[in-house]
DNA sequence: ACGCTGCTTGTAACCGGTTACTGAATCCGC
DNA sequence: GCGGATTCAGTAACCGGTTACAAGCAGCGT
């Protein structure tokens, strides 16, 4: 039984025959390990495990591929789980990872930015790190200096902020923004950099065009037929996703609204499907694969005692400009 | 030890004031007992492996998400491995599931449908069945009776004869295929489809009209450019995937045809962004989704002991009608 | 007060590997 | 041909739980 364990490891010397002999009786039995054994033992495939709202959102599911091809290509297992944005059942995840002794939890995805959030990860990530795993956080806010934590994000409040200015650099003035959640992290870095591009230019924000909802093409579609059925005027609009620009650029249909000769859209996310889009959609690229590889490579570095990683990473993001944006109409409605 | 075993798992006897201490204890400690050592002890959670080619492709993220929503409904892990197409990669990830003893292995996806592959999907099945797993294949061809085998199917031939039937029945007579690769699996059956509603109207298959290559956006495009450039006449394409078709759709624009006024198009497989498109694609909607629900819910129902699932399903298909088909124009190019 | 019953807790074997250590066999030099 | 070094194979402890079985103890009847 040694023997066999030496013979597939390859790490003792054992004589030609002997391991000729081991090996032809495993073809024959259609031998494998026991991988919860080998993991007792010490020995065995570590595993990562990924967290998320919705596999089937396109976004999501490129963080995934990003994971699962880095940890592949390094030898690991990818758990996935599913939370469906449920608290409550991220917690269960968690816990549950922990038992699997994961080498990593990656947890990714915006959500609320509470105190409550933050002491929750705290918590997450102290009990991880108990059992030798670790905690990360993709494309989620950091939760303070100190803890043992890994996080990569992207550039959220910048790309809104290029978005912003890529239309007011050519003439709009009243922008219709098609917000997130108040208090919801990605949502709100997207404000942010919406507001900071207005204050540049030396615009106020007018309530009259900051809607806040969720990020669903419903969303956009129902803020859309709002603001036309309220006359709101503007000249373009800004989505904080790209599935909430799906539903707007259907509520302009709706409207009579030609995109962009009357009014120009904007996305965030650059989703694939932004460029089947008639017009193309102009959206902020946000590199959710390289988002997903470079959490599995920070986590797997620190893990091989590749220094270097560092626990904190910050993606870039640009705009992709398509055909959905041009200068306004002249005469504004 | 064996009181925190019993008190933990809940299944025997304790009196309430060790209990008490037992889980005070274990929540001071923030104790989670290992998952290995319960795996190795005949207690643990399963995990049902999934594997595919590549997470982002919509129609896989679907089934995906079946399987994990109907896997973490009743309590297990979900395992998820990409392969990219590689065969080699399959074997090996195969092999690893054995070792991590999953409860099931579901395949997903079309292939090349040989000989080779029903020998080598039949060595699959009994490799896992000798470990208590079981293979299932989701939307891949059945392999034979008398194996071990689950399969899932959806009636891949049935909506391509409709969809045909539906540009037949608009009047549409010369029908550009763009068709997957010779021999693969999915590829088949839709071209068998394609051809049986052909003859169902008496029209004999037109080989310029054949084409074959992969289901990638860009053969779409190119086979288009090609049959445009060729001269060929016809008044509708047939794409054997949406991603086809969304590079015919794009060909075609550069030809200058209006869809569906000069030229009527259908697509297979009803991802969400065919409902994005402009116009909106008609397309054969295949339930992915359920597909992977009812994969996972048989291994489930099978493994807990509920008869009745049975171990071959087919679901049915329909083709969803939207704006990108209508009658051909009067006067055929 | 003693023995019996029934409930609760403790003990140890087992799951299936890995690996340090022990022991046997071979090879070498003299 | 023999002692010592060197290989290689076997033994057993350990990983961290589960659970059959043994044992302890309280409560009860007599």
């Amino acid at each position: 039984m040694a023997t066999v364990s030496r013979v597939l490891a390859g790490n003792y010397p054992v004589t030609h025959s002997t391991r000729t002999k081991v090996l032809r009786a495993v073809r024959q039995l259609d031998y494998v390990a026991n991988a919860h054994a080998k993991a007792l033992a010490g020995s065995g495939v570590e595993t990562i495990a990924l967290v998320l709202d919705d596999i089937t959102w396109p976004a999501f599911a490129q963080i995934g591929a990003g994971v699962e091809q880095e940890a592949a290509r390094r030898g690991r297992l990818c758990l996935v789980c599913t939370t469906q944005g449920d608290q409550q059942r991220e917690l269960a995840v968690v816990n549950l990872m922990r038992e699997q002794h994961a080498a990593a939890v990656i947890l990714v995805g915006g959500l609320q930015y509470t105190a409550e959030y933050r002491e929750r990860m705290g918590r997450f990530a102290r009990s991880l790190d108990s059992v030798g795993s670790r905690l990360v956080l993709c494309g989620r806010p950091p939760i303070g200096e100190g803890l043992p934590v890994t996080v990569v994000e992207y550039d959220n409040e910048g790309g809104a902020y290029v978005a912003t200015a890529h239309l007011l650099g050519a003439g709009h003035r009243r922008i219709l923004f098609l917000g997130g959640e108040r208090g919801q992290s990605t949502a709100t870095g997207r404000l942010a950099g919406h507001e900071r591009a207005l204050a540049a230019y030396g615009l106020e924000p007018d309530p009259e065009l900051l809607t806040y909802a969720d990020f669903s093409r419903e969303s956009g579609l129902r803020r859309v037929r709002e603001a036309v059925r309220a006359s709101t005027s503007f000249t373009a609009v800004f989505a904080a996703t790209d599935m909430v620009a799906l539903g707007a650029l259907e509520g302009l249909r709706e409207a009579g609204l030609r995109v962009p000769e009357d009014v120009s859209l904007v996305g965030y996310d650059d989703i694939p499907v932004a460029r089947e889009l008639t017009p193309r959609l102009t959206t902020v690229h946000v590199p959710f694969d390289e988002l997903g590889r470079t959490a599995a490579r920070l986590v797997l570095d620190r893990r091989e005692g590749v220094g270097g990683g560092g626990d904190r990473v910050l993606l870039g993001t640009h705009v992709s400009i398509r055909d959905s944006t041009a200068p306004p109409p002249a005469a504004p409605r």
